[in-house]
DNA sequence: CATGATTTGGAAATCGTTTTCTCGAAGAAA
DNA sequence: TTTCTTCGAGAAAACGATTTCCAAATCATG
């Protein structure tokens, strides 16, 4: 009801100066004299003063706060770098505001105005839908990093995974396990992180002297399911595979799946590569994967928006690749016959 | 550099009008001929205008901004439900600020003066870890919804799971497969939650005719590490277990790891349940669970919460219970000697 | 002791909205 | 036509901080 908090006003009252003198004294490292300064202070703790953000922001200009856009927080990809971009924006002394947009452009959208409207110091996008969100973000003059795609917004800095090379290591080493038919199920090629690992796969067959078959190849979204699905059809098709790289542990999980229903063994009659290192310590066998450094991909996010943030000067753009590392665990041993 | 964002002055100038209509046909739907309607929309849109909503909420009092407090984001156990929660605030056109306080109190605390200072209209505490800071909140006015424990903070809107029929269903179901020595593995008995899922696991096993042995239960933190040793030591002490209930799918999935290394066979030699329903479906064999509404936890909490935020009268402090459900997969099969 | 330099602390402007409050004009009723 | 009501639109006062700007007080210096 008749509740009001306590302001800048009230401390001064209370600590018998104005309130400009409490406002610098809180904020100013070597304002005031040591009488004032104690008198105040103690008046700031009786009273539990805290300050009004939005009253402060309002002159300032700046709100202390970082809007971070994602996809979702239910694949652990997302919820990781989540986790990671939260504990920078603490350690940073920030707000963060969480916009999920369920791959849905128009909620982007949405979110974007309503970071505009908090005013935002900065964002980070990690894998946006429409770059269009991304310039009305810095129309309005609000730094944006962007995480994993898209990689063709100008002035903008750019963190992400080298995704060439993972397919390709990945590829290569169910190569080196003396398998010949390497299957790819992979998310809609649409997507530029999708082409890349794609890319890095043919690479590594090429390499070894074998000619990338289409008919290897199966398309699916990021769903338990359709790695199972994809993987049944897959082996419809093609019944001589004997190595299948999975773009993603969640599609990995269900191709696994369809593999123990039909008594497949793996590794043994077909070595599974995955691709995050999310869930592969879950699975039984341990998943073979590739690892993205996700919490540092969040870091580093951070890292490079404040810096965008505090120093206004013009500070070149960046962009940031990090290098995805193999985890060999269970799920592709050395092929039998290639062992006798 | 020379960056001014527009305001509504400029609508106001553009228009021929003054800042209080452009503000007034905003806001309210019926207000202004329209004539003058059309001609401030015209600007808005020419401009590109969008509300300062730190200076709006200076006067409002109203910052739309929802406030979450949460252990972390990487249990999937606590994104699905800030997944949920995050959804529900769009849903209501509000923001939401993400706090993880990686179970330190003292973070959980600073978080609290975070949202106060930045007139969060709410906050839901999700296994908040001190009731003084929800009671911080209280203090300020916030309105608080307390999700899963602690429940005896007075005055506030609590929304749970029944945990105590969770750990009974599993343990009834567990006896009902023929099993009779089954072990518990479970969390920190100091939380409220552990406690209560205890209790329902002693309950099936009393009702049962069987006296419940201190031998049979070992406690461990929420990680998979912590669920493969726990299972280890639970064997070497009591060979003869032959189920067993783990109080988390992610130490579930740590049992089942370390029977898989001993040759154990789930659920032929040992029958495994779990609790969470978040990893079962990435296990081989699948696990058999208890599923709680983590979706529907969010979304209720923000229900109640903007309830009593808009509803600024005296309304009845509300305590919603959920039933937990049991999900039956593979892990839990009908012994082989009570089937011959 | 006088002068200049520095420090201290207060008055007032400002940030961009919303919200009274008020006045004049238009419309309705007699 | 007159009077009463309603309605449209602007002026000005909040909201709670920070930030000039300035006067007074203190200090150092010759």
């Amino acid at each position: 009801m008749g509740f009001k908090p306590v302001t800048v006003k009230d401390v001064a009252r209370e600590a018998g100066v104005s309130p400009s003198t409490v406002s610098k004294i809180l904020n100013q490292k070597d304002f005031g004299s040591p009488e004032t300064r104690r008198r105040v202070m103690e008046a700031v703790e009786k009273l539990d003063y805290r300050v009004n953000a939005i009253a402060r922001s309002l002159v300032t200009n700046y709100t202390d706060t970082i809007g971070l856009i994602i996809p979702d927080l239910f694949n652990p990809v997302f919820s990781i770098v989540a986790h990671a971009v939260e504990k920078a924006t603490r350690a940073y002394g920030l707000r963060l505001l969480v916009g999920t947009t369920d791959r849905n452009a128009q909620v982007e959208r949405d979110y974007v105005n309503l970071f505009v409207e908090s005013k935002a110091d900065g964002v980070i996008f990690y894998a946006a839908l429409n770059p269009e969100n991304i310039l009305r973000i810095k129309r309005q003059n609000i730094p944006a990093v962007i995480v994993e795609r898209p990689s063709h917004v100008p002035d903008t800095d750019i963190i992400g995974v080298d995704n060439h090379h993972g397919g390709k290591i990945i590829t290569e080493h169910l190569l080196s396990q003396g398998r010949r038919v390497v299957g790819l199920i992979v998310g809609p090629p649409e997507g530029e992180v999708e082409r890349e690992r794609i890319a890095g796969y043919q690479a590594a067959l090429i390499q070894a002297g074998i000619k990338p078959d289409p008919e290897l190849m199966a398309v699916c979204d990021y769903t338990i399911e359709s790695g199972f699905t994809a993987m049944e059809n897959l082996l419809e098709r093609r019944p001589d595979i004997d190595a299948i790289f999975v773009g993603c542990d969640i599609m990995a999980v269900g191709a696994l799946r369809y593999l123990h229903v039909k008594g497949i063994k793996v590794p043994d009659d077909i070595a599974v590569g995955g691709y995050d290192n999310t869930l592969s310590q879950y699975t039984t066998p341990l998943l073979t994967t590739v690892a993205q450094p996700f919490d540092l991909l969040g870091e580093e996010a951070m890292r490079v928006l404040v810096d965008r943030i505090r120093k206004k000067r013009r500070m070149p753009y960046q962009q940031i690749r990090f290098t995805p590392e193999l985890i060999v665990r269970e799920s592709t041993a050395v092929m039998e016959k290639s062992l006798s």
